[in-house]
Formats: C-alpha cells, structure tokens, sequence
DNA sequence: CCCATAGTTCGGAACTTCGGAACTATGGGA
DNA sequence: TCCCATAGTTCCGAAGTTCCGAACTATGGG
C-alpha cells in the first residue's frame, strides 16, 4: 500500500488522461479536487451529484487519477490528500485540461433539462 | 445496415468524445479525417502507423467516432465517406478537439525516442 | 491494547473490446 | 439478367476491464 506511484509528467500519455476523465464521476471528482484549493481528502468526495460511490469504487477512481498524472495524493495522518497536477499538465499538454473541464461544465447545464424530457416520455 | 445514426449535435456528449478519442488508433484515424481535407473513405485508414486494424475493428472504430459525433458517414456507392464535424463539435465544446489533438502531437514527438529507449535497455 | 476511521485488496458477476468468419449492400461488366 | 469484386457490417467466442460488497491493512487516539 505504502508507495504511491506517480508518473514523471514527461511520463504522462493522453490517453490515460483522456481515458480517466472519459468517466463522469472520475472527472467530477477531479473538477471537485481543482477547485477545491487543490487539496482534498478521498472521502470528501464519496458522493457525485446525488449518487453514492462505493469506497472500493472510488479508491479505484482515484487510482486512475493518480496514475494517468492527474492528481498526486499524499499520506496525512488517516487519511490521503489529493492535490491535482494541473500546472504540470497544462505546461506539457496547453489546453487539454481546460477544453475538457469547460466540456463537462457547458453540458451540465444541459443534463438535467435532458433528464427530465427522458423522464417525461 | 442503411440508416447509419448521427446524433443531434445538441446530443453529443463529453464523455462519449472523450471515450471515442481515448484509444490511440480511434485518435488517429480522427485526425486522419480532419488533415485529409474532411473526406476519406474507411478503408483507407486501414493501417494506423505500421499496424494493419482488421476491417471488424475498423468497422466498430468507425461506428464509435460516429456515435460519439466526431464524423459523419455517407455511403457514396460502394464506399463510405467520412466527414470530420470539427466545427459543430468545437462550437459546441470550445477548445475541446484542439486539446485533445494537440496532445496527442506533441505526444508523439516523445512517444518514438521512449520506445528507442525502452528498446535499449 | 483496542477501537475507529480511511483506504486497499480480493473475487465474482456484468460489461466491453478484439478479431476471424460469414454475411449484406452496391456497382460493374458480360 | 447473373455473377463477381469491393466495402462494410454482423455474429460470436476469447480476453480484458469495470463495478462493488466483503474482508483486510494502516494509522492515530484513547
């Protein structure tokens, strides 16, 4: 359990970027641990919009995070912080990041209204 | 086989384009569409770098990109041609596709020397 | 020493991806 | 018209991935 791995930033590839945050709750999370000043514990995190993610799941969803260069998490007492590697990525892969994060903020605006036209049929 | 869907761009989602363009030869083959002036037919993406794709997969990639909203396919007799729908996806997800393809060039560069090297060892 | 809390690992069920073989659709001769 | 060639699609089994509950490990506080 004890060593964390994190690849070297000249290590990360886009598709395991692309592939971490293809999934909704991995790249809610990951927009929850940047805005939230960068550090944030992993059971800070255990609900997604108004779902439940099961500790397993999400100890999993924070592993690909970790190790498609996302996030780097650390050891503090009981718990584990995370803080994103956003500038680092931004410095290797300028606009990846932002492109992807305006992409899920722009959509969330239409979900809900998609939601419930699904709802109403 | 006939009515080959194409969503509405309002439809389209991050996470499908994300998923879409999170395999390396999916990328490719995308990108090849776009360059090549926004038409190209499926069989001539056959090979992605040395790697022959068989037709099935080729077949499935194509269906994914086009589920994802990334291109748009027309049967013109025999053969079906592709279309890039660059510019409804970047209106609608700005700064998206130019990230993501960016990346992956600028990853490419890297990619051949990291290969030389684990050769080496 | 024991307990509580925070995460990880294990393992099986459900789902996805890959690719070969067989199939369908379209157009061009003879 | 019939047959052939070409371009894609569908089917299906093997291999891989994801999900999540249960059991486990690590850390710190009585």
């Amino acid at each position: 359990m004890r060593p964390l791995f994190h690849p070297a930033i000249e290590d990360v590839r886009p598709e395991a970027i692309l592939h971490a945050l293809a999934d909704p709750s991995r790249a809610a999370i990951f927009a929850t641990i940047m805005r939230a000043g960068c550090v944030e514990a992993c059971s800070a995190l255990a609900a997604v919009g108004d779902r439940v993610i099961p500790k397993s799941s999400l100890s999993n969803h924070f592993k690909v995070l970790r190790e498609a260069g996302l996030i780097r998490s650390e050891r503090h007492g009981v718990e584990l912080r995370n803080a994103s590697r956003w500038a680092e990525v931004e410095a290797r892969f300028p606009g990846l990041l932002p492109g992807i994060i305006n992409a899920y903020a722009s959509d969330a605006g239409a979900c809900p209204r998609d939601a419930e036209r699904a709802a109403a049929r």
